[in-house]
DNA sequence: ATTATATTTCAATAATCGTTGAAATATGAA
DNA sequence: TTCATATTTCAACGATTATTGAAATATAAT
């Protein structure tokens, strides 16, 4: 995952309702659920839901499907794999034992930096 | 986790020079690094970067401590696990393997919710 | 005490963001 | 075709955000 790209799904998730959308969709699994559910269960105003929609859209993190009359809304757990990785990437110069208690830390890709005594 | 604690984090990480310093934090380890390499490091003004620092540690992202006249700053890996957490907790509906080829997917605490046939 | 280094504070400005309301589009039912 | 449902589009407004420049603070060196 490129930078921008990371910067991006940051700023879709960054924000109270989008965050909700978001973990709504995460919980529903891949089968998604339609637009008006998700509006409903979150109590949002469907042009609002639009708007966030398209920036989940954009960064990545969910799909959309049509299913009659309903658009059907889903989370991309890869994008959201692609950017938990991101995050952790090279932690603590390549050795995560090193970062302490920490259980997600994803150590350097390919090569391996040299701790230093 | 809160979720307006994990909205302000990803709000802090949401941000280009944010991300960077984030992540070079991350990189750097528990033992973190002053602020004037960092600004070196990313080519950032001293104010500007005081600015990003404040929203980090703000959002529990980055501790500080002043040795000398330098004021080192370090990444908190408990609140990115936390964060990181909060994103996947009660995946599809609390099976983590419905989620397909998922790496990262946290199941559902305490109750696992039921799996629709 | 003076000077240099490291970082922070403050005010101002430009750009971006979220919500709203009204109207449009697309599908399905009668 | 006409009506109802589901969702999207568009314009407008107020609020938040990032960057800048100049000045302030804190520590260290001479």
């Amino acid at each position: 995952m490129k930078k921008d790209h990371a910067v991006a799904a940051l700023a879709a998730l960054a924000q109270d309702s989008r965050l909700d959308v978001f973990r709504l969709l995460v919980q529903a699994g891949p089968d998604g659920m339609p637009a008006g559910r998700v509006a409903e269960a979150l109590g949002l105003a469907p042009n609002t839901l639009t708007f966030h929609f398209d920036r989940l859209r954009d960064a990545g993190l969910v799909t959309v499907r049509r299913d009659g009359r309903s658009m059907i809304y889903a989370a991309r757990f890869a994008t959201m794999n692609e950017l938990l990785g991101f995050l952790t990437e090279n932690c603590c110069q390549g050795a995560p034992e090193a970062c302490g208690p920490a259980l997600v830390c994803k150590p350097a890709r390919g090569k391996r930096a040299k701790v230093s005594v």
